[in-house]
DNA sequence: GCACGCATGTAATTGGTTACATGATTGG
DNA sequence: CCAATCATGTAACCAATTACATGCGTGC
């Protein structure tokens, strides 16, 4: 049994030989993890014969691993795709500082929620930018860049969803500060 | 600096005195933390003045500290509450495994959906009740509840936009399928 | 000259989970 | 009798972030 974070990177690799450093950012919109977590990892994944890798000189780069998947490491993918899924691990300081809008006033609270939208945004803009990437012809169901079009899809509109809720947070603070600040 | 789980613990405490137990049960739907994270936490907070508490005794029941905010504690949590909201972290185990759907079938792939539909309708009914309990006049911004009430809707319709998804995951399962399996 | 991207790694620390430990009361 | 709820805590471990460390090439 390994931890998540490893099947992620096997799932990855699943499709095509990579290095760490291009995992880490393949990851990135689906599970965030830093290069100094995943490089350890590889290594581990690699004693225990889950991945094999191969140096690559490069002219102009630095030399890489290239990482590719064992038939030991496919099978721990499917066995793993057997289990049912987690529960989503949802963690946002803004939640937390939404339960505190009580004590302060609307000069506090709305850039909260003003911030959050830009960030949300900005990643729109990006997962978008990614979307636009994957053809037609990929957007079925064999396809190795099936997960990646429902992921985005799914990213896209909860983000949109949030976008909403902010302004109909924004607007209540708008409207329920009238009612008391009359001086 | 504290960190936010901290800051989640005091920004509940400002509301009103409560145990650790307590505080337990009302930071789960917005952060997740098991008890032997947040005693020890308690224990710190305490001895750096964020926080006090007092031994209560009750019949029938254990013993209990009731921890109540300090004015320390207090001007943490509005400095805190002045700073731009960190960026959402969300780590969901169902997208690594969407990532692998090519690797499978249907027979697969479509559990996987359907059984996270029911994490998210388990979800709902919990925060749909949670909201019930909070009265039309709690419902302004004035209100302590606040945050709990645009929390929860938050949370609702974070949750039906993600049963949607599946639906719309699900269905093109089924859709793709056919098309492969004519044998 | 400096920042940034590519590329890899380790060390130290903090954050978070699982397991161990105790003990009373209530309801099935 | 067993499980669940209330109530608190510690110990061991795993997960994740931050900081330290190196080095080349490109573009500003």
């Amino acid at each position: 049994m390994l931890n998540t974070l490893s099947y992620g990177l096997l799932g990855l690799l699943a499709k095509e030989p990579c290095s760490g450093y291009d995992l880490m950012l393949r990851i990135q919109p689906f599970w965030q993890a830093k290069h100094s977590q995943i490089y350890p990892l590889l290594a581990k994944l690699e004693r225990e014969n889950y991945v094999q890798y191969e140096r690559i000189e490069q002219r102009d780069k630095p030399d890489k691993k290239v990482y590719t998947i064992t038939d030991v490491g496919r099978e721990a993918v499917m066995e793993w795709l057997g289990e049912p899924p987690a529960e989503t691990a949802f963690r946002d300081e803004l939640s937390l500082k939404a339960n505190c809008i009580w004590m302060t006033d609307r000069n506090t609270a709305a850039p909260l929620f003003l911030a959050r939208m830009k960030q949300l945004e900005t990643k729109i803009a990006y997962y978008e930018k990614l979307l636009t990437r994957i053809p037609e012809e990929e957007r079925h169901i064999r396809s190795k860049h099936f997960g990646d079009y429902i992921l985005l899809n799914r990213a896209v509109s909860l983000a949109e969803g949030q976008i909403e809720w902010c302004n109909w947070v924004i607007q209540m603070l708008e409207d329920g500060q009238d009612v008391l600040t009359s001086d």
